[in-house]
RNA sequence: GCCGCAGUGGCUUAGUGGUAGAGCGGCGCCUUGGUAAGGCGCAGGUCGAGGGUUCAAUUCCCUUCUGCGGCUCCA
C-alpha cells in the first residue's frame, strides 16, 4: 500500500462464511486485527506455555462460556505506539459487533496467526488487559483466555447470516484521539462576555434570550445581528444546501472531488482562473505593503518540540503522516515555516516591524467531518499569511491598523463593499480591554460601524487579541474573511528575537495576518453575495476583473464568424471569446447569459458595415453601439488597479470541453 | 467524529420487489436565425460501491463512500 493511495480491499472468499474484508489504511494507524465468531457456545483449555507464558491461576486454565460473541484479536507490532488508543477502538468495535448480533457475552481470546508481524508480549499483554476491562465496565459478561499459552478450542458458530459473520476489522481511527491540541480541549472552558462597540465608544453588553440576542437594536444592523447570533447562540435552523456549492459547479468553477479527502476540492479552468486572480492580487497588496514573500515546507516535524508545543496552543485538528522516518504533520497555515525562519534570522530593531509573507497553497485542517462545507469549510485551503514581527505593543498595536487598512482596501478591490458588506468582531482578554482599549476603539472609529466585541475571562489562546472581518451569507451563517492577531507567545517558543537599542536581545510581538482570509472564502462569499442579490432581484454577476470570460462575441450567422475572428485578436488585456457554435442567435445569448458574461457583443450584417459592436450589458440588458476599443477601454477602466490573466480555455467555446455536462 | 436526510445516463430528475422513462447536454441532418431554449433523428444507464435476504433487488437489510442539515468548530 502506498502512501497517499486508495484504500485497497482484497476480497477472500471463506467457504460458507461471509467474506473477510482486509483493509489497510496508508499510515501507520493501528491495525489490530479481529476475527468474530458469533458461537452456540465456547470451549478451551490450556495446553503448554510459550515463552511469553505468566503464571495463571488453575481456574483460569479451562473455560467455556454459551452464547457469545468470541473475539479472536490479534495486536500487531503498530498497534504499540497506541495502546491505550488501539484498545479503545477495539472495544468500540467489539460494542458495535455485540449490538450488531444483540449478545452481552464476550470472549477476548489473544490469537497470534491473524498476523506476520505481532506486538511484542507486553503491550499486547496490556492491550488485551485493557481491552477486557472496558468491555467488563461496559457491562459485558467477558471470557478472557489466558494470554502465552498454547490452547485447544470447541466453538460452535452459530447459523444465521449476521451472527455467523466473521471479518477482520482494520481499527484505525478512534487511535488519533489523544492528538486533539489542548487548545481545542480548552475551548470548551472558554468564558466570554459579548458586547457591541460603536464608532463613538460605546458599549452595549449583550445577552440571549430565548435564542435571540438582546441588549441593541439591530434594526439598521440586520447583519450584525445575524453575525451576533451566530456567534453566540449555539443553535442554528437551516434547511437548504448553501447557494454558492451549487453555482460553483454549474458555473464549472469548482467542484468535489470524491477521489479525494472530503474538503480536497478541483478547480476547473474557469474557477482556476478566478483563483489565481485572487492569489495574485493578495500577494501584490502584501508585497505593496511591505511583506516579504518566502516558501516553506508544507510538511513538519511532529516532534519538533517548539512545534509540537505550539500544536498544542492552536485550536485545530491535524493531518498527521507517516514519512519514512518521521512522524509529520501538514501545516494548517505559514507560522511553522516563518517562525522556524525566524529564528534563524538576524533581525535589527531598526528593520522593524518586519514582515514575512507566504500564501499556502496549501494549509491543510483535518476539520471534523460535519463541519466542511463547499467553499466556506475546507480541509485543505490556500491562505495567505503575514507576520509581522514587532519590537513592543506600541508597535504591534500601530503596525496593526497599518494592515486593517491594506486588509480593508484589499477587500473592496476583491468587489466586496466595504463596510456595507461585511461584519468585524474583535476578540480581546479581559486584561488586553482594560489595558489597551483606545486600540479597539480606533479600529472602530475606521471600522465606520458597529461591530462585535467579545470579551475572554483570560488568555486561551497564543494571541491576547485578533479581531476579524466576516461575511454573512445567504443562510445566515458567517465566515472570517480576514483576521489578525496580536500573539504574545511564540517568540518565546520559538526562540525569535531581534537585537534592540541597546544591543540586547529581546522576543518581538508577533502579528498574525490572513489578509483576505483563505481564497476559498473570497469565491465563496462572492457568490454567496451574488446570490443574495438575485434573490432581492438583481442579475448575479462576479465582479468584472474576475469574469472568466469579459466579453463575448456573438455572430448572429456564421456570415460574420470570420470577421468576429478578426476581432478576438483586436481585445488586449481583455478576456474575449467567440460564440462559434451554429446555435440560433437566441441560444446563444441564452448561453452566454448562463455563464455570467458581463459584455455579449453581438455581430451582425450591420455591425460588420458599421465596424461597430452590438454589446448587451448583463447588468440593464441595455444595448449600446461601440466600437472595440471602446468596450476595451471601459473594461480596462472598470478593471484598473486588478491583476489580468488571459482566459485559460479556448476562445471558440465550440472547442471547450465541457466539464460537467 | 456523533445524529438525521440524500445519491437513478455527462447534468437535472420520474419511477418500481420482476434489470428503467424524460428534459438538458453530446453526436448527425435540416434551419442562417437580430438579443434568455428553431426542427427532426441517434447514441448513452450493471439505478454511488460492497455484502446480505429473496425464485428474483435499482426497490428490503447491513456496511461503506460522497454530499447536505444538526451538534461541534474555523481561514
Amino acid at each position: 500500500m502506498q502512501v497517499g493511495g486508495f484504500q485497497d480491499i482484497a476480497v477472500a472468499s471463506s467457504g460458507g462464511y461471509n467474506n473477510p474484508i482486509y483493509t489497510e489504511t496508508a499510515f501507520a494507524s493501528a491495525t489490530m486485527r479481529i476475527l468474530f465468531i458469533h458461537a452456540d457456545y465456547m470451549e478451551y483449555e490450556v495446553r503448554e506455555k510459550t515463552k511469553d507464558a505468566l503464571p495463571i491461576p488453575d481456574e483460569l486454565k479451562h473455560g467455556k462460556i454459551d452464547e457469545a460473541l468470541v473475539c479472536f484479536i490479534t495486536a500487531e507490532e503498530k498497534d504499540e505506539k497506541d495502546v491505550g488508543g488501539t484498545s479503545r477502538a477495539a472495544v468500540k468495535e467489539i460494542q458495535d459487533v455485540a449490538k450488531t448480533v444483540k449478545t452481552t457475552r464476550v470472549v477476548v481470546y489473544p490469537y497470534a496467526h491473524l498476523s506476520p508481524s505481532l506486538a511484542k508480549a507486553a503491550p499486547a499483554r496490556e492491550m488485551f488487559g485493557h481491552i477486557a476491562e472496558d468491555l467488563v465496565e461496559a457491562g459485558y459478561e467477558v471470557m478472557s483466555s489466558p494470554f502465552g499459552y498454547y490452547k485447544s478450542f470447541k466453538i460452535s458458530c452459530k447459523g444465521h447470516p449476521l451472527s455467523e459473520l466473521s471479518r477482520e476489522i482494520e481499527v484505525t481511527a478512534e487511535a488519533k484521539k489523544e492528538e486533539v491540541s489542548e487548545a481545542v480541549k480548552a475551548e470548551e472552558k472558554l468564558v466570554s462576555e459579548w458586547f457591541i462597540l460603536d464608532p463613538s465608544g460605546k458599549l452595549s453588553p449583550l445577552s440571549i434570550k430565548d435564542g435571540k440576542v438582546d441588549g441593541f437594536d439591530f434594526k439598521s444592523h440586520v447583519n450584525l445581528g445575524k453575525f451576533a447570533i451566530y456567534e453566540m447562540a449555539k443553535s442554528r435552523e437551516v434547511k437548504e444546501e448553501p447557494p454558492h456549492t451549487k453555482i460553483m459547479r454549474e458555473l464549472e468553477l469548482v467542484d468535489y472531488e470524491p477521489g479525494s479527502d472530503p474538503g480536497n476540492l478541483r478547480y476547473y479552468p474557469k474557477g482556476r482562473l478566478i483563483k489565481s486572480l485572487l492569489e495574485e492580487i493578495t500577494t501584490r497588496t502584501i508585497i505593496d505593503y511591505g511583506g516579504m514573500e518566502i516558501e516553506s515546507p508544507i510538511m513538519y516535524d511532529f516532534e519538533h518540540p517548539a512545534l509540537k508545543s505550539y500544536l498544542n496552543r492552536f485550536p485545530a485538528r491535524q493531518y498527521v503522516l507517516e514519512t519514512p522516518n518521521k512522524k509529520t504533520f501538514l501545516r494548517f497555515a505559514a507560522c511553522f515555516g516563518q517562525f522556524l525562519m525566524a529564528h534563524d534570522m538576524t533581525l535589527s530593531y531598526r528593520q522593524m516591524p518586519m514582515r514575512l509573507y507566504e500564501l499556502t497553497r496549501y494549509s491543510f485542517r483535518a476539520e471534523q467531518r460535519g463541519e466542511l462545507a463547499g467553499l466556506r469549510r475546507l480541509r485543505s485551503f490556500t491562505m495567505p499569511d503575514c507576520h509581522a514581527f514587532c519590537t513592543d505593543m506600541g508597535q504591534a498595536k500601530s503596525e496593526m491598523l497599518v494592515r486593517f487598512g491594506v486588509a480593508m482596501s484589499l477587500l473592496g478591490n476583491i468587489g466586496f463593499s466595504v463596510p456595507a458588506d461585511l461584519e468585524l468582531s474583535i476578540r480581546v482578554t479581559k486584561d488586553f480591554w482594560e489595558n489597551g482599549k483606545e486600540h479597539a476603539l480606533e479600529m472602530a472609529r475606521r471600522w465606520g460601524k458597529p461591530l462585535l466585541l467579545e470579551m475572554w475571562d483570560r488568555q486561551f489562546f497564543y494571541y491576547v487579541m485578533k479581531y476579524e472581518i466576516n461575511f454573512v451569507d445567504a443562510s445566515d451563517k458567517a465566515a472570517a474573511l480576514t483576521t489578525d492577531q496580536i500573539d504574545t507567545e511564540n517568540a518565546k517558543r520559538f526562540d525569535i528575537t531581534y537585537i534592540d537599542a541597546d544591543g540586547k536581545r529581546q522576543f518581538p510581538y508577533i502579528l498574525h495576518l490572513s489578509p483576505a482570509g483563505a481564497i476559498e472564502r473570497n469565491i465563496y462569499a462572492l457568490l454567496e453575495k451574488a446570490y443574495m442579490g438575485m434573490k432581492a432581484g438583481k442579475v448575479p454577476i462576479l465582479p468584472l476583473w474576475l469574469s472568466p470570460t469579459q466579453v463575448r462575441l456573438v455572430p448572429v450567422s456564421s456570415d460574420q464568424l470570420e470577421y468576429c475572428k478578426s476581432l478576438l485578436s483586436r481585445f488586449e488585456s481583455v478576456r474575449a471569446d467567440l460564440d462559434d457554435t451554429d446555435d440560433s442567435l437566441n441560444k446563444k445569448i441564452r448561453k452566454a447569459e448562463k455563464e455570467w458574461v458581463p459584455y455579449i457583443a453581438v455581430v451582425g450584417r450591420k455591425e460588420v458595415e458599421s465596424g461597430k459592436l452590438n454589446v448587451r450589458e448583463r447588468t440593464g440588458k441595455e444595448q449600446t453601439e461601440m466600437t472595440v476599443e471602446e468596450l476595451q477601454a471601459r473594461i480596462l477602466t472598470e478593471t484598473k488597479g486588478r491583476p489580468f490573466k488571459p482566459l485559460s480555455l479556448p476562445k471558440p467555446i465550440s472547442l471547450r470541453p465541457g466539464f460537467r455536462g
